[in-house]
Formats: structure tokens, C-alpha cells, sequence
DNA sequence: AAAAAACACAACCGCCTTCAC
DNA sequence: AGTGAAGGCGGTTGTGTTTTT
């Protein structure tokens, strides 16, 4: 049997990407859209395995990408998010709007990992506020079942200045000139409607927690089919900790109830 | 100023799930 | 129901850049 493999290296293109690539794969997609990613590198005529191009526009090219600079909240969110869901950097991403699971995972790698460690390690308060988590990630499964597409994100303060999630031209390319932020937010709406896959956004006035749910009506919870707090299964329910902890993640410090700010679901 | 070490991040890899047939 | 392809994920590696010695 054995599988083919999904990419075949021969003639290919490896490394970095450069500009003219970036702008064949933009231009392509455009045109035509996201998806098939096994055929476009031959449609667009270039010498890269689907899976590379892919990654390529999902992480750098898609309109609303956000690089670097990630802020002091976004960073607390990422590590309560992580404290929750252990390494599910797609889900993780998923409530960072314009932030990709590859950056967020690099940045944790490189960066915030070892600082959670060292205030870990340095505050027994905070040890106490999230006891085993560090050391331990008992929400941690080393795989994700199923991670779909990043989830929706209901924007609930279209007036708020356009620091989160506001789609905008960043087709930046390879490792050349990156005007980033400043351009992000000046730059008007992509050229391009890219086609996006189809998600179901709650209405806003439909935001609301109820926290006594079963495991499976929480969409961005059920891939962990009871891998949760050590066996927390669809139909059964959260205890007291459980609840709390996802009343903390979803109502961010203090708790008061301003969902506002965070990405939903 | 040069070399070494540390850091940051883009890209690749292999595995898993889902989907279409 | 079974199978292969496609898509998606997290882990890891390679390489360029920055900082330290």
C-alpha cells in the first residue's frame, strides 16, 4: 500500500519564498480562490508542493495577516488560551484575529513559553491561580482530532480602531520590505474578495454565556472529545474548576463580563 | 572587529481526519 | 464499507539576524 506522498520534491522549489512567487500565488488565488491546493501549483505554474503554497497564503500573503508586535493582551490571551487548551495553536489562533497558529506557536517556542516558565517558577501565587497547568497540561492531547477552518470571529466593536481582525492588503513578500503595521492599518480593504469558507457567525445579540452546557454544544471545546480536565466527554459536564477556568478564558481578568474583547465562536 | 552563542521565525515534515468516490 | 486523495494540524528543522564575549 503505502501512501504517495502529497508532495513530490522532485523540480520543486524548497526554501524561502521569493517576491515573484508570492505574487504568481496571489495573483492566482485572486482569480480563482483558496482550495485544491494539490493542483494549483500547476495551474499557477509554480514549482512548489500544494501543501507549501498553502501554508505560504495562510500565514503570509491572506489579507488581514498581522505580523509581530504582539501585544500585552494578546499575549496574556495566548497564555490563558494555552493554560486551557494546551498546544492547539489553531485554536488558539482561532481567537486571535489576524494572528496565524504558526506565529503564535513560533512566538510561544521562541518567547513566551520560557517566560510563562520563569513566572511560573518565580510566583507561587500564580502556581496556586493555575496549579498543575505549566508543568502539566492535562488539556494538552499531542494532536488535534479535527481543527477545522480558524473559527469565526464576531467583531463586536466595528468602531474600535482597526487593531484586531480588520482584513487588509498584506501581501508582503518574502523577507524583503515589510511595512507591517503602519501599512496594515492605513491600507484600505483588499482589492480581492478572497473566498473564505463559509462559518457561522453568532449575532451579536446572541452573545451570551451559559455555562452550564454539555461539552458538545461548545463547538471550539468538542475536538477534544474528553481529553478535558482528564475526561471530560461529549454529554458530560464541566465540574466547578472546568467552569471556572473557561469563565476566566472567556471573560478575561476580573471577570466582568465584557466579552467584548475577546474573538468568539 | 571577529567569533560564538542565542534568538527569531519561515518553511518543511509526517501524521491524522475528513471527504469523495 | 473500503480506499485514496486532499486538507489541516502540531512538531521540528534550517537559516538569517542580533547580541554577547
Amino acid at each position: 500500500m503505502g501512501r504517495k506522498p502529497s508532495c513530490s520534491k522532485e523540480g520543486m522549489n524548497r526554501g524561502a519564498w521569493t517576491a515573484m512567487e508570492d505574487g504568481i500565488l496571489v495573483s492566482y488565488i485572486q482569480k480563482h480562490g483558496e482550495g485544491k491546493w494539490g493542483s494549483l501549483p500547476r495551474r499557477a505554474g509554480l514549482k512548489r508542493c500544494g501543501k507549501s503554497c498553502r501554508l505560504r497564503w495562510l500565514n503570509y500573503l491572506r489579507p488581514g495577516i498581522k505580523r509581530g508586535n504582539i501585544s500585552e493582551d494578546e499575549e496574556e490571551l495566548i497564555i490563558r488560551l494555552h493554560r486551557l487548551l494546551g498546544n492547539r495553536w489553531s485554536l488558539i489562533a482561532g481567537r486571535l484575529p489576524g494572528r496565524t497558529d504558526n506565529e503564535i506557536k513560533n512566538y510561544w517556542n521562541t518567547t513566551l513559553g520560557k517566560k510563562v516558565l520563569r513566572n511560573s517558577g518565580r510566583s507561587k501565587e500564580d502556581n496556586q491561580a493555575a496549579p498543575e497547568q505549566e508543568a502539566s497540561p492535562v488539556a494538552v492531547r499531542s494532536k488535534a482530532l479535527r481543527c477545522t477552518a480558524r473559527l469565526p470571529v464576531v467583531q463586536v466593536q466595528p468602531a474600535a480602531p482597526a487593531s484586531h481582525g480588520c482584513p487588509s492588503e498584506t501581501a508582503v513578500g518574502d523577507d524583503g520590505v515589510r511595512e507591517e503595521q503602519a501599512a496594515d492599518e492605513a491600507a484600505p480593504a483588499p482589492a480581492v474578495e478572497v473566498q473564505q469558507k463559509q462559518l457561522d457567525f453568532l449575532p451579536e445579540d446572541e452573545l451570551s454565556i451559559d455555562l452550564d452546557f454539555d461539552m458538545g454544544e461548545l463547538g471550539f471545546l468538542s475536538p477534544w472529545r474528553g481529553e478535558v480536565g482528564g475526561g471530560v466527554g461529549p454529554g458530560d459536564r464541566f465540574d466547578g474548576d472546568e467552569v471556572d477556568d473557561l469563565e476566566a478564558l472567556l471573560l478575561g481578568p476580573g471577570g466582568d463580563g465584557n466579552l467584548h474583547e475577546f474573538a468568539w465562536f
